[in-house]
DNA sequence: CTCTATGTTTAATT
DNA sequence: GAATTAAACATAGA
């Protein structure tokens, strides 16, 4: 449930579910999901606190406490926030639950996440990996001119850059692979070999992508017109989309009309 | 059995 | 030193 759109949808459910309530009980015991790892002082910094709002950043959620405090939640890879009633007997991969009462009603919302790739870190303060965010395009919008400065300021691949979290917050392997094809550019380019009119192709091509997904949100992968299609034909020029890694994650790409900047 | 996976960090190699 | 690549983390599904 990883990209942008599905955390904030994800966003969404919890400030409906916990927005003005109070946690009354807290159970998280996996040493490896949690920070602070010690179950006990996770718990205990969470139980009796009250929701203020629930924020996001890109792929991170911020629950906000009273007395300062925050749950930062990262979903990783397979990571979930769901709700169930109280005395549902716990999923196979439930990491988390959390029992909150307003006004008298109880609600249970728990963390479920396979693959354990998650983070819920339970602070103080806005954790390192919150603030070194860059640009929320949904929340913050985009433009070209900066983003072309930020491309012309780095010597990555174009597509590296687009998944820079710290460039870019929320952007991630599908939504980058589906705007370059978008925006007909081959994601291996130089992002300093970009141009200011390739930076417009950009924002308008993340946009339509990012409409798109909230668009087809839970319509399976029928959205998608290249991502996970290697070896299909492209949906513009009929040749076969071609598969290469890059940055250590799997690119579609249509080697025909996406061009390379030099 | 092998390969792949919506993410991120860290180690190893070039 | 910079840049690229591999490995690591855990699990499920094709």
């Amino acid at each position: 449930v990883p990209e942008l759109v599905d955390v904030e949808i994800v966003r969404r459910n919890l400030q409906r579910w916990m927005r003005g309530a109070r946690i009354v009980a807290v159970t998280a015991a996996d040493r490896y999901i949690l920070r602070p790892a010690s179950p006990a002082t996770f718990r205990h910094r969470l139980v009796g606190r009250t929701v203020r709002n629930v924020g996001r950043r890109g792929k991170w959620l911020r629950i906000e406490l009273d007395a300062g405090l925050g749950l930062f939640s990262h979903l990783g890879m397979t990571g979930d926030w769901l709700t169930c009633k109280t005395d549902a007997e716990p999923d196979p991969h439930e990491h988390a639950r959390l029992e909150l009462s307003r006004h008298g009603a109880t609600t249970t919302v728990r963390y479920v996440d396979p693959r354990r790739f998650g983070r819920l870190v339970a602070s103080g303060e806005d954790i390192e990996e919150w603030t070194r965010l860059g640009r929320d395009p949904l929340t913050e919008g985009l433009d070209a001119p900066w983003l072309a400065s930020s491309l012309a300021s780095m010597r990555r691949s174009v597509k590296e850059v687009l998944m820079d979290q710290t460039v870019l917050a929320g952007i991630g392997n599908i939504v980058a692979t589906e705007a370059l094809w978008r925006a007909r550019i081959d994601p291996r380019s130089r992002s300093d070999a970009l141009g200011p009119a390739d930076a417009q192709s950009l924002v308008r091509a993340l946009q339509a992508t990012i409409q798109n997904e909230i668009r087809h949100k839970g319509e399976g992968e029928g959205r998608l017109r290249i991502y996970g299609r290697a070896g299909q034909p492209c949906p513009r020029c009929t040749r076969a989309l071609t598969r290469i890694t890059l940055g250590g994650r799997t690119t579609a790409l249509c080697t025909h009309c996406q061009v390379r900047r030099r």
